[in-house]
DNA sequence: AATGAATGAGTTTTCATTCAT
DNA sequence: GATGAATGAAAACTCATTCAT
């Protein structure tokens, strides 16, 4: 059992505790402790690969944005014409992997945390302008404005997103619906 | 000159304080210390009125809520027609008030602990709960699916808020325009 | 049995500790946790009055400073010639109170941390201005060149003190005697 | 090629990283981690050839006083009067050397630990046993009480290397000056 | 010879909360 | 009605030290 490289089994199994524990506690207030003890390791070793607390949330956070990154590229990937590339987007923003308890909890310190935070603030503003993009270029041959259409759907989206991932009793699926006929709407499909 | 009726001085007090200072601070981590010395008081007195500190943030996000309950009947009052009262309702949504540090901070709390803390969830809701059926009145005469169409639209409200109030830069008026042309779009005023 | 008015005596409290588990210690690794306990009280509180382990360390070096202050004050009362106001101010810094453990501790972590912490510093060189004033005063008569040889005068009862106060064999009264043979010497006493 | 003899170079890198971190951090906080990190190494392999932190400080200290009694013994190699030995000894205590940043956090250090650590204690005695011993035999043909004279300037040097070496803005060459007066006025020099 | 990995024990500091007055 | 006093519990973070490789 050789011991080396363990750095970023460690850093990976850290960001994945501190989701797993946002997710369990249902809430920011997770100390470190807490996320050594889920990913096996002492806090000292949390710290030593880490350097603190703030910049594990990080990370987290920056998984959490990969993730969603990966999901939209997979789904992207076999849409062919452009309807079929905003609905896979809409579809990526509401597939069930978002709606995990531990990722839920990441976005709303994503949220609470970039009013005050400048690097948090940052990584949302990157989010929001790829997704701005991606449906942008989506929307280019459906819409007449594609910029502004854009612009809505992704409110939307986060919106929708906010009220199903808070919601208990509600199914992602029917915020999927409301986005897609948002869709229909804004490029005439069901006039 | 006895000091009677103390009691809801102090608690509204407290309650501006709170929301005064998680402005302030930029973020939920305030403490009970730094309230009750902005309002003027020992931590001693904030507890024995309040009983705790989620209690007191609690009361600041019912009156989070109630401003903006005040908000809107405020605007509804002068609207004559079914259009006016579904464009008082959107924009009390976007009145300056609602992007104070401290009501944007407190909404993010609203948001992050509604997760967890199933009395916040329960505000939550409520907010959402009238803040649909107000918009479903008021579409009930311009649209043919009003009940579909405000909860799109009160989900595209609350992404949109979001988004400005996060962002730094951005001009609230932008967001309400949005919002509006929405509107425009679903009932059929800019076919 | 009123509990109000302690902030002072509990300040003192944490003073006089602070200089006792340095004696105690012998070192300056000294805990805020040593320190409140022995002063009878939570580290919690150690805080809530001082702000800090600095500040505690700062107010209790200032302590020994005003111990050695008083020290002169009332070794210069009685002194009715100039050479007894010199001779005073000699014994002063060799009073048996100046090596008590604590007080030695104490002055050595002034000078270990005066090199780094401004403040401490700050500390030290009121120290040395005053007794380079208080010598230049009291030689002014005696000697030709009184700034001159106050100032060789306060480093050699530096040195003597350092010398005496870390041998553990040695007597003060030895290093005093040496020190009132340099004053003859600089006033051509035994010339 | 095998590595084979490196353990007199890392001791020695060690203690000149040792050293060199006291000088930059100003003060005797240095983490074993900082010096093996300067040193080139890791702490593990600090630890390896030192066995703990204490012996890393106090062989640095050691080293302190071996670079001293180095400059001492080529000081006096040039000096073929009594009189020029008695200046060399001086002037060796004031030596540029002895003013390098770690060099005065070393001897902070010293003295600091000296009233705690029975080893630091040793070291320094030693050193002043040495400077007394040099200083006597100097001044054997100059003055009437070598000894005693010895023993006298021993401290006022001790105290003006500490005034001279934490004073920011003071010349050592000052500090030299005041030595040497002192010097001629215990010899009769000048009187 | 050398090191990355790992941790236990300890430190400062914070804070909500309680209580006697 | 009001508060200063006081603390327990827990947080983040540090660091000397050990060990397997």
């Amino acid at each position: 059992m050789p011991k080396v490289g363990m750095e970023p089994v460690r850093r990976a199994a850290l960001v994945e505790a501190t989701i797993a524990e946002i997710g369990a506690a249902g809430s920011l207030d997770v100390t470190v402790g807490q996320i050594a003890k889920r990913a096996g390791m002492s806090t000292a070793l949390a710290h030593h690969y880490f350097g603190g607390k703030d910049q594990i949330f990080l990370e987290a956070m920056r998984q959490i944005l990969r993730d969603f990154g990966a999901e939209v590229v997979s789904a992207l990937k076999v849409a062919r014409t452009p309807r079929a590339r905003a609905e896979a987007l809409i579809s990526a923003c509401f597939a069930p992997s978002s709606f995990a308890p531990g990722t839920v909890g990441a976005w709303m310190t994503l949220y609470a945390q970039a009013a005050t935070h400048p690097e948090t603030h940052h990584l949302l503003l990157i989010y929001q302008r790829r997704l701005s993009a991606n449906l942008t270029h989506a929307l280019r041959p459906l819409s007449v404005a594609p910029r502004a259409d854009a612009e809505m759907l992704g409110a939307l989206i986060d919106g929708l997103y906010l009220r199903a991932a808070l919601a208990r009793d509600t199914d992602p699926k029917d915020a999927l619906a409301v986005a897609l006929r948002a869709l229909d709407t804004l490029t005439g499909e069901r006039a």
